[in-house]
DNA sequence: CGATTTTGACCGGCGC
DNA sequence: GCGCCGGTCAAAATCG
């Protein structure tokens, strides 16, 4: 789907037959160009996609990313600073198996909780077709495990868990007009993997999904030069979630300018499948969201 | 020059 | 069975 379309394509499948895919250097452009060739090295067909709306190459002495970011034709834009700012944000809780376990815990509970409660579908307006899918799929997801996001706001801190991550992919997903972004936790044989996501409103929300728990170390001990013993518990803090349902959490520090938008306590709260056995196997998910505030 | 990002293509599942 | 969709791959580009 990206921006435009991304109808779902499947066909193609031998990645022989010569499939050439041009496009131009300049990096803000988007025009496009695919050569389709037969096996024989006929070209069938070709496709340009968009147009060359800049000069002749020229050198840009500014990093392409700092080209593209400054376009910010859309509030993408801001899923990427969010995400830069996630990566570099130390703090993490405990290194230790049990600190996630115990997370994993709470989150599980709350996720129980709010299954028997009524699942809150907003959509003010927009999509009223059989764009149920979000309220549908919880409600059909018979023994799907997958997905447990929890909305909670908390400290920036949490943002970065300490690993290093690679970015493979990002989709357009269905419902949400943001991007959704994927990661990989770089160490080799570690199946870990993330998915970031902005929320469908407001912003400034971030939803993370953590799949799998990691078999290392933290490979990114280069913080403090102090010792790194005793962290920050309190960061994750699963226990501090307990109790009230609707932790309204608010920044309580570094929120400090809002920019144009007010601190809107939206609270999306929780959403979730309806599945049984929410771990299954070796396969461990674990979502948070909070809420960056972002200068 | 290695690590990481970018981004279209591809795959497999599921709903209709 | 087709089409949609979320997730992943991998080559090129870019960063540090
Ligand atoms: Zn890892």
């Amino acid at each position: 789907m990206a921006t435009i379309g991304e109808y779902g394509q499947k066909q193609v499948k031998s990645p022989k037959g010569s499939r050439s895919y041009y496009r131009c250097t300049y990096s803000d452009c988007c025009a496009k160009k695919i050569e389709c060739s037969n096996d024989s090295g006929n070209v069938i067909e070709i496709v340009n996609k968009g147009l060359h709306s800049h000069e002749p190459p020229r050198k840009s002495s500014f990093s392409l990313r700092e080209i593209r970011a400054a376009s910010a034709i859309t509030p993408v834009s801001e899923d990427n600073k969010v995400v830069r700012e996630t990566a570099s944000v130390p703090s993490g809780s405990d290194p230790s198996v049990s600190s996630k376990e115990n997370i994993c815990q709470t989150i599980i509970e709350r996720k129980r909780h709010f299954e028997n409660e009524a699942v809150e579908e907003p959509e003010p307006k927009r999509r009223l077709k059989k764009d149920n899918s979000q309220s549908s799929d919880f409600v059909s997801k018979p023994g799907k495990k997958h997905k447990v996001v929890v909305h909670a706001a908390g400290d920036v801190g949490i943002s970065g868990d300490g690993y290093r991550w690679r970015k493979y992919g990002q989709k357009m997903v269905k419902g949400n007009s943001n991007p959704r972004n994927y990661y990989r936790c770089t160490s080799a044989g570690c199946p870990v993997r993330k998915h970031i996501e902005t929320a469908v409103e407001n912003k400034t929300a971030v939803i993370i999904t953590y799949k799998e728990v990691h078999n290392h170390d933290m490979p990114v001990p280069k913080k403090r030069h102090g010792p790194p013993s005793s962290m920050l518990v309190a960061a994750a803090a699963p226990t501090s979630m307990r109790t009230r349902s609707d932790d309204q959490v608010n920044i309580p520090t570094s929120s400090q300018c809002s920019v144009g938008r007010e601190n809107e306590k939206q609270s999306s709260e929780a959403l979730d499948v309806g599945g049984e056995k929410v771990m299954e196997s070796a396969r461990t998910l674990l979502s948070i969201g909070f809420e960056i505030k972002q200068c």
